[in-house]
DNA sequence: GATACCTTTTGGATCGTTCCAATTCCACCG
DNA sequence: CGGTGGAATTGGAACGATCCAAAAGGTATC
């Protein structure tokens, strides 16, 4: 097995120096369209493979981008997985995406690895628990960290955080159920004391006390499974209540089964909203509200600030918001007037 | 910003050679304890970061895994994805995950990226439409390259192959159904000419034609929103049909909700099975029958044959096929005896 | 024909590791 | 006390690109 050509076989062949090479590779304008075209035949002519890490060492760039998700199996993040990198991939970056599972050890690890492999910059939706050790190691690497989605506390002023506008979301959902005739509103899913659910949680929250109603928040993964468990809780043990708002729509569609199984199917006498908008919400049945977030648009514009600072723009504002806003669908409507 | 310290630097601060630094990153037996202990507070102190890139660029090994999904928002292939990414992660390598979107194109630029990158390895479920020029690249550049769960035909010989025996499952579910009472028994998307759709098809197709019944079959892209589309089509034209096989599961639960739409809930006159088995099918109501792949543990295989291949091991066997078996739920059973 | 200027091309140094052969160290032996 | 052999350490040469300053080539101006 011979190696592989580098830009030595090709110049010879093309009969310039390694530097011409170099310059066509990196597209230069200052190379005559002839002599491009000679080396662009010899490297054709030796199946000649660019080596990045060769130029890395060189130029301290790799074209790497480090994504870190704390849940790739929720849809949500899937979404904001592949449309980043799909966009990355458009601007000649590849992306490395990594699902660190809720798990700050294995998160640390994932980030570490990443930053070795010459990362040029990080977006990460960080997992629950975090204790800053990942926070700090990225801080010592002088990488641009974007966090999105979900922030750790007190370090915007390092990376500068984007997410939704959870908080305004979750009122107007809750809003828009006491507009329905719901009186008795839980709220349900998110783990405890995680930033990201006391978001979603305090519009919810702020609705219900300005008009004067009661608070039941029902509080564990953000999955299916839990959505189902909650059902059995609410039915069980608090029948009066008439609807709910969920932490995310899995949660929601969750809980839309484990109302369908008892025999009590949502929409009619329980009303229910979900967050996020995953495709599957306007599929299910029946079809489930939900606060929607454009997330393929988030990740459009997180790659846009992410190149923008890469490539010396000025670090993004601390904390950015986008607008949500609620789909009202069968779920939440009640019975027909 | 002053550079990030090298091997030379840690070297001087332990007051040992850059060699010996070496030798202890790679955990080289042969440095004495004490001499170890040196170099590890040197970089420590010195917030030392190894630099993958160059290491790579005198040895040629990055540590880096290629992982090509055609699907990356099927939660089916996202299992895989996430399971394998930790296993190797775990072995000390990290994985590019791309998803090619079904998009042959992309999928080729996806890979040539990776392999400008350095990877190791490659493992790909092929898009569908792929036309050989991924593979050719892939075949020049000598790559070990593992194809899972989706084949490209007439490749095995370069590029080993794995996945589940569909067909077996397909029949048993066919088999199933027959058992149930159903009699007239659809078979529900796949893309028509896809390799996996002629396997996932193919139990269905002999076990109906052995036992002299109709066969009809609606294909479509795997998704949600194929079922819901196929359900309508099913109840207005065809409503002889008593029972469905369904290409993966996601088809399935748009049948599920789409008959649940009409008001013909899945499970009593109309029986439903899934493929894959993903966690959602038994949390839906009623809960999903599949065929089920142990896909977590093919992840865990499928990393297993893969660093085996990579360090210097045999090539694997050219086409491997793990069991599968039927794990029967509420929406193929039928009314009550 | 000499000069200036712009475009295109070039050689050599450099990036931070690994690898190899060579050297030093050290304990033990005759 | 010199010799021996294995363990531990070392210096220098790669690896394959980029970058930079300088050289060569070409054209227009005087």
């Amino acid at each position: 097995m011979k190696r592989r050509p580098t830009i030595m076989d090709v110049a010879a062949r093309a009969g310039v120096s390694k530097s011409t090479v170099s310059l066509v590779l990196q597209g230069s304008p200052q190379v005559r369209a002839e002599t491009r075209k000679s080396v662009e035949t010899a490297m054709a002519d030796l199946a000649y493979v660019y080596n990045r890490a060769a130029a890395n060492l060189r130029s301290a760039s790799v074209g790497l981008v480090g994504l870190v998700i704390n849940d790739l199996r929720n849809p949500f993040f899937t979404e904001f997985a592949t449309t980043l990198q799909m966009t990355l991939a458009g601007e000649g970056y590849a992306t490395i995406i990594a699902n660190a599972d809720e798990d700050a050890a294995l998160q640390e690890k994932l980030v570490g690895s990443m930053i070795e492999h010459g990362i040029s910059a990080l977006v990460i939706s960080p997992a629950y628990g975090e204790t800053g050790e990942t926070f700090d190691q990225l801080a010592r690497s002088g990488l641009p960290v974007l966090q999105v989605l979900r922030r750790v506390d007190a370090r915007t002023d390092l990376f500068p955080f984007a997410s939704f506008d959870y908080a305004a979301g979750s009122a107007e959902a809750t809003r828009h159920l006491i507009a329905r005739g719901a009186r008795r509103i839980a709220f349900v899913g998110g783990l405890p004391g995680a930033p990201i659910t006391h978001e979603r949680k305090s519009g919810w929250c702020e609705v219900l006390t300005a008009g004067g109603l009661d608070r039941l928040a029902l509080h564990g993964k953000s999955s299916r499974a839990f959505g189902l468990e909650a059902a059995e809780t609410l039915i069980d043990s608090h029948p009066q209540v008439d609807a709910a708002v969920c932490f995310n729509d899995l949660v929601a569609l969750g809980l839309m089964a484990g109302f369908a199984r008892a025999g009590r199917p949502v929409g009619d006498a329980f009303r229910l909203v979900g967050f996020d908008d995953i495709e599957e919400a306007a599929q299910s049945w029946p079809q489930l509200s939900s606060v929607s977030c454009d997330i393929a648009g988030f990740a459009r514009d997180t790659a846009a600030r992410l190149l923008a600072w890469m490539t010396g723009g000025d670090r993004p504002a601390r904390d950015l918001r986008s607008p949500v806003h609620l789909v009202a669908r069968a779920s939440s409507l009640g019975p027909a007037a």
